[in-house]
DNA sequence: ACATTAATTTAGGTAAGCCTAAATTAATCA
DNA sequence: TGATTAATTTAGGCTTACCTAAATTAATGT
């Protein structure tokens, strides 16, 4: 029914390479929900445009066009995911889909505006980087909690938010951003975790240590 | 480039009835900038469907059907200008064509919490009223200032959005939704208007007065 | 009333972005 | 190495919303 922007190709592409060692047609394909023959057409029309770079049957690489095209979306998504969140009061794990749609209506002035209205911003809620409108990146330091020692206190500053389910259930031990809690017990069976949040004991499993990823403090 | 959605079509048809006595498919074509012919096959697709009656080469209106699917996306283009205005701090001339935009990819939850932040309005930043939830319209009484004898003392209680140029001027001579103005002086040659605004005169041309709609006080 | 003019519709075509099925290429492993 | 398998591309098609040009219908003025 509704199609497929160019830039949420290359924002799809773009994030896949921070994931994927190699990208490939079938991986965009799967991601993006369509067939990799129209993969392939789109992907030669990007290329043919210097957005990518295509080896036919090998992979695919975003050039420094691509890139700069990529992150002002991206910049544009996190902006939009911040402003539902701190100024419209939606919770973190309903956000990604709204976001989805804005990012590519959202015209300079609104972003600026949006920018402005939260302080601008430098980490989305779930503590990934808003790109800034050079499209720099600043990458801050951290572990998954996985890496986490028992005893340590630890800081949340990211939340992988690949899976809403996940930050629902999170959410509802009080599990937030910047939340500071520490790492009562990593128990070897399972390498599951207990930790404390507040004066309450909580249990995470290990998929969900990976996908908390925190400072030591 | 980009095409007209079926709503999109359903409110400015809807809109339309309301200014021509009768709506035309060369007058819809004139305001979507698209060509008759291209109307002709969204109205004939539109009235299979349920929207819209056509009676081939007289014209066309909106049935029930139509008229309640028009008044959701005026609901939501109205809601997201008064938005703009008062949480991002846009000027009322710089509204509509982002609103435009918005309109067609606002979910239901993101209407609700975008009301809800505004304390749900009755109007729009040009008065305009915003249907509700349920589409109806709380019309209220006003004239046009042409309407108005000198030394009358009226408030501004709604401006007609079409033309931008029209709000940017009046807002540089302090002239708002709820502005209270006293009208001095109507000049018999060309029917323009000498107003006191504040502690200032101020001037309108009858073709501004016309789109100017007021209140007595 | 009828010829002219203007509005509208019909017919046929285009571009985009998707699809499926078939053909091709690369990777794997016996 | 060569055959099998999996990934990818090519070929051909569909749909949608637009277009232009031609045909049709309605409205207008003498």
């Amino acid at each position: 029914m509704s199609s497929i922007s160019v830039e949420n190709y290359l924002k799809n592409i773009y994030e896949l390479e921070a994931s994927e060692k190699k990208v490939t047609t079938n991986i965009i394909a799967d991601k993006l929900k369509i067939a990799p023959a129209s993969v392939t057409d789109m992907v030669k029309k990007l290329s043919s445009k210097g957005f990518l770079r295509h080896v036919p049957y090998k992979g695919v690489e975003v050039t420094e066009k691509g890139k700069r095209s990529a992150l002002k979306i991206i910049r544009k998504h996190r902006l939009w995911e911040m402003f539902l969140v701190e100024v419209l009061h939606f919770s973190w794990d309903k956000i990604d889909d709204e976001a989805e749609a804005f990012e590519h209506i959202m015209s300079e002035r609104m972003e600026q505006k949006i920018d402005e209205v939260l302080g601008h911003p430098v980490v989305d809620p779930h503590g990934d980087p808003i790109p800034s409108k050079k499209g720099i990146i600043r990458h801050i330091e951290y572990d998954p909690l996985t890496k986490v020692e028992e005893g340590t206190v630890v800081q949340v500053v990211r939340v992988n938010d690949a899976h809403p389910e996940l930050l629902e259930y999170i959410s509802k031990i009080g599990l937030f951003l910047k939340t500071k809690m520490t790492v009562l017990q990593r128990i070897k069976f399972d390498n599951s975790f207990i930790v404390k949040i507040g004066s309450k004991k909580q249990f995470l499993s290990q998929r969900m240590a990976e996908s908390i990823f925190v400072q030591r403090v």
